[in-house]
DNA sequence: TTTTCTCCTTGACTTAAATCACAGCAATCC
DNA sequence: GGATTGCTGTGATTTAAGTCAAGGAGAAAA
């Protein structure tokens, strides 16, 4: 447990770096920093457990995290996954209580921790700030909109570039032989976030490297070309 | 175009049933009721069209209305089934500001408005609203989570054990021989919704009917027996 | 380096859902 | 009321993904 002051924070104010307090002024913002407090976790460590009670908001300051749960037939379905500037937790701060989903660090992580009821101080006397919390979640439903769509209507092979697109976008490098792409997750992880087979995944990927539209450079990294992926998202 | 302020209303204040202003006091209800405006629609005229500019959040006061999309492929994509207390726009409101759905009431309906900057008017005069409005975005969140699950992991009976569920418990009576729901849409609605073929749906529901879960009344009645559609479930 | 373990790929087969085709029923419109 | 139109249910066939099984590559440990 290493909780500080994010005004102890050795590169200044981290939560600068947050957009959910994009709004605030330098003077606000040293007083929102304040309310924050730092947690570490090592790479595999869990942040929260399904059914935990959930005391704060996290917002992800460096590192990955996957956020999942357990279907009946105890696979692992990953919800989410968060990085830098990302947050979770609002669901559960002002309605349920209880965590609908475990959070495991994917890499060595650092979080911004808001309690319940310092995010209540905050969002009371920052409105602006409540309106940009709406908006994020708003934006996040949008997202979810899209997937859902995905899920239920196209086929296979466009969820497939659509994950790869999203990948490419949030943890890609683009150069000019194409975007390479730290994968957050394994090949298991991808078919579980997908609700596939994880043999049906794999397939799938060989057949986009014999379409040289994707590259396997090792099982961490992709070289893909986002113009091909979005000819086959449909988003050409 | 009947716009009235909700002092107008006949049924004396009709955002009192609106959750999402729960936390207000009897004076704050009166303030908040004279920013909103009402309109009527009538069975299939659209609410809203994908692309509109959204410029107010809209609380539906009665009857039903679904939100869809049309998918590349020409087929049209049901994300939400809205009714009395549900509301939507708000994520257009504070962002992209263009819908990303079609709404089209489904009966004759009876909706509240209440625009963008009044929206923030009353957020900022009543920061309680907006946490309100917050644990509301995330509870449909949570929902949302759960729709992804069953469609990513579950069998399809499962997923139309839950939708069948999801109905019984928004449209449904219960009485001792079942719940009779109401659906408010079709077959091929439906199967939309789940984002599967129609004849898929049609022979899973054959089979319900079969082993005696569901009876069909007649097209837009269903009486069900929820206790072994949990089973089903997987809710037991 | 070699061993071991885990994760990934590929092939053969099975299963579930999509598609195609057609017939029946219901609602609506004269 | 009869006819048109659109929606719904069922059978036959095709296709895509799941499952089972074996082999291979990479990473960590000895």
């Amino acid at each position: 447990m290493d909780s500080t002051s994010c005004l102890d924070c050795p590169q200044g104010l981290c939560i600068h770096r947050v957009p959910l307090f994009s709004s605030l002024s330098r003077e606000n913002l040293v007083r929102v920093a304040g309310l924050i407090q730092h947690k570490s976790f090592e790479k595999g460590a869990p942040l929260v457990a399904e059914g935990d009670r959930v005391e704060a908001l996290t917002i992800i300051n460096k590192g990955r995290v996957k956020a999942y749960r357990y279907t009946p037939e105890g696979r692992e379905q990953i919800l989410y996954l968060f990085s830098q500037g990302d947050f979770f937790g609002e669901q559960h701060l002002f309605g349920d209580y209880r965590a609908t989903y475990s959070v495991e660090a994917l890499e060595n992580c650092r979080v911004c921790l808001l309690t319940k009821s310092r995010l209540e101080q905050v969002l009371f006397a920052h409105p602006r700030v409540a309106i940009t919390l709406i908006a994020e979640l708003g934006k996040r439903i949008s997202q979810m909109e899209n997937t859902f769509q995905s899920i239920g209507v196209r086929s296979l092979d466009v969820r497939i570039a659509t994950l790869l697109l999203d990948f490419a976008a949030k943890y890609g490098e683009k150069t000019p032989e194409g975007t390479y792409v730290s994968l957050p997750i394994s090949r298991e992880g991808m078919a579980n976030y997908l609700g596939v087979a994880r043999e049906t995944l794999s397939r799938k990927l060989s057949k986009l490297e014999n379409e040289s539209i994707v590259r396997s450079l090792d099982l961490k990294t992709l070289l893909v070309k986002e113009s091909r992926l979005r000819d086959l998202a449909g988003l050409s």
